[in-house]
DNA sequence: AAGTTAATCTTGACACCGTTCAAATAGCGG
DNA sequence: CCGCTATTTGAACGGTGTCAAGATTAACTT
């Protein structure tokens, strides 16, 4: 008999069929990425992994769970672009982490759609989004750097949230295809969200 | 033989059935505040309007194409709001119309839903939106108000959509189960509206 | 007024979807 | 080896968007 050959454990499906939930998790990630948001079915990702449609209930309550599970790590992955702007910006602004939430959101525009469409159904964003690492916590130092006073605890989460907001609003409307002439003259859709970012980042005067 | 009897005339289906057309965006728009966006089928609306599945095909090219007529309806009616807004205000300013902007979208969250998802799959907000009496026209004219120059209207656009953006942002979150804690403590959601509404229209200094 | 045309609506079908459930299968502990 | 449990399948149900063909009715033409 043979004993069983050493594999690479990468290749190892330890169990029935391999690991599932994760291979769907991955396969889910696939369709979003190539055919979008709307083509995402249940049925779908259990084909793309090669599995009966009836397979992800073992693994996933629902669909929605299955789109919580992408969710999450979608906050997760924005959370490390943020951090990864940060790192490269010596005084971490607000307007550098804006930009790259809105970057980040556009060149994931799928995932990003199942992210809120998750938080919508939800009760908002996972909770590891406002933990030690995750992308608020980010914000909220910022927002202590940027002088806002950290012991009036409340006022600092107003101005987080309402960073967050208009962030999200930016990454949400910068695609809408009305903007492409005035993105023409600005030169690029990099410069219009940097525009977009600094006048949400800074007023023009205090009676706006 | 009896002649057809005198009937009134808001009973009177003109045609084979009746101005479907219309009725089925009534009977859409009634679904959608009696049972969410989810519960919007194409043939849920037939039911509701008392026709066949197949009856819409002849009013509308898609299910999209419905959607859509929705969604123009609901962006005129945003304007309207903003516009009464604007008329109660005799400052008219940006904060004004931004919190009427979230209260509707609060108040209509289903058609507000939407709006956004038919924007996204189309160009963007209908173009009746940028006309004469549209939301968008009305921001614009705030912003003049409030100090922004005319004369250069790349400006004075970026001004208006970054507005826009934040609003939407707003409008998108504040329904965010999570921050049900902050609402409470801030005594409601107006208020909550308000002290994100009056942060996203004034930073507190210029290096956010 | 009658007959033709064109618009409107229905019926029935197709493929796909989410979900459930009983049966089959495979790995595991004894 | 046997039974146990977790995993997977297959088939089914009700629902969806969409389309083609036929029936019905309004409108137009003469």
């Amino acid at each position: 008999m043979n004993k069983p050959v050493a594999v690479d454990p990468a290749d190892v499906r330890p169990y029935h069929h391999g690991d599932l939930r994760r291979a769907l998790i991955l396969a889910a990630e696939r369709i979003l990425e190539r055919e979008g948001p709307q083509a995402l079915s249940l049925r779908a990702v259990a084909r793309e992994a090669g599995v009966s449609p009836a397979a992800p209930y073992h693994h996933f309550k629902d669909k929605s769970d299955l789109l919580n599970a992408i969710a999450e790590a979608g906050f997760e992955a924005l959370g490390e672009a943020i951090k990864g702007a940060v790192a490269a910006d010596t005084e971490a602004k607000m307007h550098t982490m804006g930009v790259a939430y809105v970057k980040f959101a556009r060149e994931n525009p799928a995932l990003y759609r199942v992210m809120y469409d998750c938080s919508r159904a939800q009760d908002g964003m996972p909770d590891k989004t406002h933990g030690e690492g995750g992308g608020f916590h980010l914000v909220e130092q910022a927002m202590i750097r940027a002088g806002i006073d950290p012991s009036n605890q409340v006022d600092l989460k107003l101005w987080c949230i309402s960073a967050w907001c208009s962030a999200h609003g930016v990454a949400e409307m910068v695609g809408f295809a009305q903007f492409k002439p005035m993105i023409d003259e600005l030169g690029g859709e990099d410069r219009f969200i940097e525009e977009l970012m600094s006048r949400v980042c800074h007023s023009p005067s205090s009676d706006l």
